[in-house]
DNA sequence: GTGTGCATGTAAGGAGTTACATGATTGC
DNA sequence: GCAATCATGTAACTCCTTACATGCACAC
């Protein structure tokens, strides 16, 4: 059985949510799933295509006029092997990169009393991305009792987490400079 | 002036706490920078011969008998450029990717009912983070007033939170099979 | 008639991991 | 003597992004 690529299991996560096309899907992404999985249109069009050779989605035309549209679904096969992965005990990937947190780590050693600059340059990050998130959350209006809002509000909650904690710590910085 | 690419920031990075190996640097990446940042020898050694040939960094002969190692160290051109980026505007790399939340997102739509399998899964993987960085950050010995044990109080704290979440999900989603 | 959004796709390249190869040293 | 750790390195590969190319539909 050929492994599934990352993105060919996202691909297959949001087809559970409905048919759509390429472009749908990446609207989809962006709007939801956006703070913990990205993906851009050079990964899903070329996976589209092989999910559908391996049987998994199924394609049909969708075409208005003279601009075509494909609108792929999951496929008997697909959502079974959706399923299978979902309850499988295989090591989830979990990455996290982050740079702000990377030039923390090293200011005292290079900016000593600069640390502050990099502080502020991640609040302001993080701002926007409650932003984006509480934006979208608000349009899509999905039922609170279901997972998929349930991870949208653990999103806004994770980077409520760290503006708190990067507020303090701008607090602390400060207040050792005075003494 | 040649972009740095990321790892090359994250060694440089690595070698303001100290002169180091390649064998170090994966070391001390693992130990501490591995919950925000991680890095292979097949990146490493690479980049340090490029960082070499760029001057930001210099190597110097450290072998034991017959057991080669090279020892590299930042040069003046090496610490004002890590310094330059560390105090620059430019947009931070923020990645996140999870699996785990992936699957809890659509777990509703192809496994209904089993939602607190996923949820488990994710609980243990995240103790088995906590518990790595605890013994980490219990061996290394740093001063808690700096920027680098900060960061690390952060992974611990990201991860009981994230903990906290997953166990109050487990205990929502028994009450509501209750009913 | 023009800008914005809908829609699909590819080529080139960057970034990084995995797997492998090789060998010395140290502690038991 | 044997396992674990120290130590360096490369080749093949995966995964993904960026930049580009193309064209239709609709609202103003």
């Amino acid at each position: 059985m050929d492994e599934l690529n990352p993105t060919a299991r996202a691909i297959l996560g949001v087809l559970s949510f409905g048919p759509s096309s390429g472009y749908d899907i990446k609207a989809f992404v962006d709007g939801t799933l956006r703070f913990f999985w990205a993906a851009s249109y050079g990964s899903i069009y070329p996976e589209l295509k092989r999910l559908e050779a391996m049987g998994l989605v199924g394609a049909s035309d969708d075409a208005t006029g003279g601009r075509k549209r494909t609108v792929y679904a999951l496929t008997e096969a697909g959502r079974a092997r959706l399923r299978e992965w979902v309850l499988s005990d295989d090591a989830l990937t979990y990455e996290m990169r982050d740079e702000g947190l990377l030039k923390l780590f090293l200011a005292s050693n290079v900016a000593p009393g600069d640390e502050d600059a990099v502080v502020r340059q991640m609040l302001l990050r993080h701002q926007e991305v409650l932003d984006a998130i509480r934006t979208v959350t608000e349009t899509n209006d999905l039922d609170p009792q279901r997972t998929p809002s349930r991870v949208a509000a653990y999103g806004v909650a994770l980077h409520e987490f760290t503006t708190q904690w990067l507020e303090r710590l701008e607090r602390d910085l400060a207040s050792e400079d005075k003494e």
